[in-house]
DNA sequence: TTAGCTTATATGTCTATACAAAACTTTCTA
DNA sequence: TAGAAAGTTTTGTATAGACATATAAGCTAA
């Protein structure tokens, strides 16, 4: 018959209904069949834009009761995550990477409650720095728990971050990421060359495989550092 | 016949062989076909369960080419980004709100280049305060475009924060988010009950409708704001 | 009045099938 | 032999139909 719809066309079709509030918040959207009917297509593609417009927030579904325009459009923002290295040469800037220490330890009670670790664990601890065109970009404070990855202690970081290591031999199923403003540390400002006491941005990044805990990270970034996301 | 599988379970079961390296980084996984036969389910089923796994950038997909386990898994944080109220209400503590300054003029250079308006652009700058249990959480410095929205004109603002008002009132196709580290302004500090130069968390966050734009506002947290996220 | 049961209904998901589109390979042609 | 054309393979998406599941709403009985 006509042209088949496609499930994107229809998606940003009852995205501008509700953009342009022809479908108003709070309001009860048509039902999937009736949908189907007037875009001239089967309901699971009727179904699948829906079910994209409720994963972006703009709608809330439920059996049953039907589907609304979200009143409060809980919209979320999605931040990619790359190495740092990735990150920094697609800025079209030069990556150069530096060990600063490494070291077997147990480690201090902070880093010990966040992995929920006991007291005997041994830890092995790496600091590190990441720099785009010589710049520093990030400093890398990293706990990795040497009882979740025993390989690591044949592994001496001087040519390779432990980001990087990480990533590419030991796998994970759930990660834990912070961000916040603090002010840089001595130790912090005298890597990434500040002033002590300066802002600086801090991601700290957790890492588990099932209920172990692989590693804790701390990365420091000067305050010229920006996080960006779109929608 | 047999019982159904559900693309969760051939969802997971595919993200354990890979968090086993059972699939390695970079290794070629069977095809669609293949797996379908293998996990008794229809073609459909294991597609929905790869796009998933694509989504979350587990794997990578090409037509022809198949499909293969991500090398650097180039994995998403997804923050979810509610009302100032609903974040505050959700921590259990009590909300409240203070408006701070409202006055109608022209933008300064900055925001307008930011904004992409001319320079005879009529503004509406609005300065507010967002409480948590009655101390300062949120300082929120926001200009709207009088162009796009005149209707806040009529708004005063004394009860409903700018925040709340636009997202209940104006839609918008585009949003761009901003995280950054940065010392507090004198004003900043005042208002947050902070020292001038204090480390401070700050979004900016920018919202079009089509290509004009809405808003541009700067928020501004205490020191001691976290920015959470799971996976 | 209320707690529990039943029913109707909208969404959720699976299947089988078909065709579309991308991208790699091979063959043909100038 | 370069480049275009055709073929092949794999993923992408639409469809009709069926059944699954959550849940709002009505009904029943204590």
């Amino acid at each position: 018959m006509s042209e088949r719809v496609s499930f994107r066309t229809i998606r940003d079709e009852m995205a501008r209904r509700i953009a342009e509030r022809r479908w108003l918040p709070g309001a009860l959207i048509p039902g999937e069949e009736a949908l189907a009917r007037e875009f001239g297509a089967a309901r699971a593609t009727v179904n699948r834009a829906l079910q994209e417009l409720a994963r972006a927030g703009l709608i809330e579904r439920r059996r049953r009761a039907g589907t609304r325009v979200a009143r409060h459009p809980v919209r979320e923002a999605r931040f990619v995550i790359p190495l740092v290295r990735q990150e920094i040469e697609r800025q079209g800037k030069s990556y150069q990477y530096q060990l600063l220490s490494r070291h077997e330890t147990t480690a201090p009670d902070i880093v010990r409650a966040r992995l929920g670790l006991d007291e005997k664990a041994r830890l092995l601890h790496v600091r590190s720095l990441h720099l785009a065109d010589r710049s520093p970009y990030q400093f890398e404070d990293r706990w990795i728990s040497l009882d979740t990855v025993p390989a690591v202690r044949d592994v001496d970081f001087s040519t390779v971050s432990p980001n990087e290591w990480l990533v590419e031999h030991e796998p994970f199923t759930d990660a834990e990421f912070t961000f916040f403003a603090a002010a840089a540390s001595a130790e912090e400002a005298a890597v990434l060359g500040l002033q002590e006491g300066t802002p600086v941005f801090v991601g700290e990044r957790i890492t588990r495989l099932r209920n172990k805990s692989i590693t804790l990270a701390r990365l420091v970034h000067p305050p010229s550092h920006r996080m960006v996301t779109q929608l």
